[in-house]
DNA sequence: GTGAAAGCGCTAACAC
DNA sequence: GTGTTAGCGCTTTCAC
């Protein structure tokens, strides 16, 4: 037998041990930081990785531990404020934890899309799984022997062990309807996403609620697609309709289309016509009107949600109490005022 | 010996194989759609495996082959519209190509947050690194021995194999430049963004090679952070100079929140002065002005990046020309105009 | 066309 | 505290 020459092929641990005097299994616990390993060996195995520009190798580990470290995230393919802004919370809490991150997008969040995500996922081998803002519930059954984290809805398909974090948006959809009441209007319309998104439903919900425990009527709702263009074309539909005063749009971007087909029928906003959006993207403060608008509360959503799954993962015995939902948090600015007064407009 | 009780345990290439009646070998031939299998056993082994509900371990195919199928991206941890829509179109790429993805954000692009990211993505084990908008050229030097792809600037580190594919930025910037030099204005302001952002010294230079082809005179750069805020700062600035016609921001978010400032301090867009942003944000067609700007060609850029990589992978010993730059892609809308007349303003 | 043996680089269980 | 022995589940020779 012929031994290898590739003279620049990686070090591995062996390489390592060789060179700092120890066995294998002894490199191995200094990399994985376990306990009963006196301080100069540590020391002696980590100046010799160093050395050699030692990489450990991750499949090797998994395949050999049936641990990965890493989990895998099924998000929206688009490049929206919300699903961009989750994913970087969720990249961040990832690493954090020390974790790798594997992504699959879907075109379109329904059920076959993600279940099919989910299973190159689980085939990369995953810890866990977070699914980002699940478009509807629907009875897809998947064998799923690892944790699963919803976020921004409820479990959309059964699993051994799922987890949820939502994001409050029944809370903030009441509160932007609220702020709308609270300013004097009679009632509050609604532009909502598809009505197959969870998200959309949570939204209508809030603002039903809101509506109800003050007795306002409630109006038929206008569906939009979360696109600028469906804004615009709501803008319209409800520029024709006089008794308008406000209006609860599920999206600042269709938020924004929407002002825009209102002043263009010549509807000034706010004076005539109040908006209130939903997401919180800071740049909308620098469009004319500042758009007021419901935050939500991205960030803090996608931490707490890799806390969770990243507990299941570790300490799949013990249940971890979920943290409360994140304060409500609404955005005033210059896009909401009180209704026009009767008998002067 | 006793043999595994375990029921439930995953099924492994080995039940295939006992299933259909043939050894792991053709399984695995199958599996990998190897040549040299009859039909009729390829078809007995996929209902085994269909049947079994048998999952492929990718970690011990990495393992025993050296092959990943899969791509790491280091990209930047904002949720901003560009990088956005670049993570998207590399994914979706990506995926198209047989690839898992896995991401890693930089805080901030600079060279030791990058050079960490690849580190940990070819710990992971990745067949090619796609660094998606470096911030700074550094003298970082890794042993990474897989091509990496260097997205929206030119190589950012010396690695054994570099490809690299733009987004036609300087042309992008001229063209934007040359709209309102068309349009009779004597000179263009710019608002730049970081000025260790190779992206920013992109745009700064087509800009340039604009004014000078004109022979207008060039003008100090303003420089903004891509936030709204950074633009609305410059806007205050530039509205105090009444000699101030045209300026071309180098993004979109930057543009609103100049417009907004200028605006605010009396100054009419685009009848006073005008505005072109960069980017191409879709939502910006709905705000007023609507925004005329520079769309970068995020999806087309991921795409060719993707191809050429994926080529470097699996045939490095081809060279495979990259195609021509994408289209120059400029939209215009309504926050350009003539300069105001001399004398009537 | 198909199968048997060997081994990818690491960690598990055990011995010392 | 540390080292030894056996695999993890797959693909690779190479024989048939």
């Amino acid at each position: 037998m012929v031994g290898r020459i590739a003279a620049s092929s990686a070090p591995r641990s062996a390489d390592v041990a060789r060179a700092a005097g120890v066995s294998r299994k002894t490199v191995s616990r200094v990399l994985n930081n376990e306990p009963y390993v006196s301080d100069e060996l540590r020391r002696r195995v980590l100046d010799a990785a160093v050395e050699l520009g030692y990489r450990l190798n991750h499949a090797a580990r998994a395949l050999a531990s049936g641990r990965n470290r890493s989990i895998g995230v099924v998000a929206l393919g688009t490049a929206g404020y919300g699903t961009a802004s989750l994913l970087v919370g969720i990249e961040k809490a990832v690493r954090d934890a020390g974790y790798a991150l594997r992504v699959v997008n879907t075109e379109d969040g329904d059920p076959e899309g993600i279940s099919g995500a989910v299973m190159s996922l689980l085939e990369q081998g995953v810890d866990g799984v977070v699914v980002s803002e699940p478009v509807v519930e629907g009875e897809v059954s998947l064998r799923v022997d690892v944790p699963v984290l919803f976020l921004g809805a409820p479990p959309a398909f059964t699993a051994a062990r799922t987890l949820s974090v939502g994001v409050g948006a029944h809370a903030l959809a009441r509160a932007a309807t609220d702020h709308l009441l609270d300013l004097g209007h009679t009632t509050v319309h609604h532009v909502a996403g598809p009505r197959r998104w969870y998200a959309s439903k949570d939204r209508i919900e809030g603002w039903r609620a809101a509506l109800a425990a003050r007795g306002a009527p409630e109006q038929p709702v206008v569906e939009g697609d979360w696109s600028p263009a469906s804004g615009y074309a709501a803008g319209r539909e409800l520029a024709a309709d006089s008794s308008v005063t406000a209006v609860f749009v599920a999206g600042d971007e269709m938020a924004v289309g929407l002002i825009h087909a209102l002043r263009e029928a010549g509807r000034r906003v706010p004076e005539d016509i109040s908006v209130v959006g939903f997401d919180g993207n800071p740049v909308f403060a620098y469009v004319t009107p500042p758009l007021t608008t419901a935050r939500q509360p991205f960030d803090a959503a996608a931490r707490e949600g890799i806390r969770l799954l990243v507990h299941a993962i570790e300490e799949p015995e013990t249940d971890l109490p979920p943290a409360g939902e994140p304060p409500v948090e609404l955005v005033v600015r210059g896009s909401t005022a009180p209704p026009p007064s009767y008998g002067v407009g």
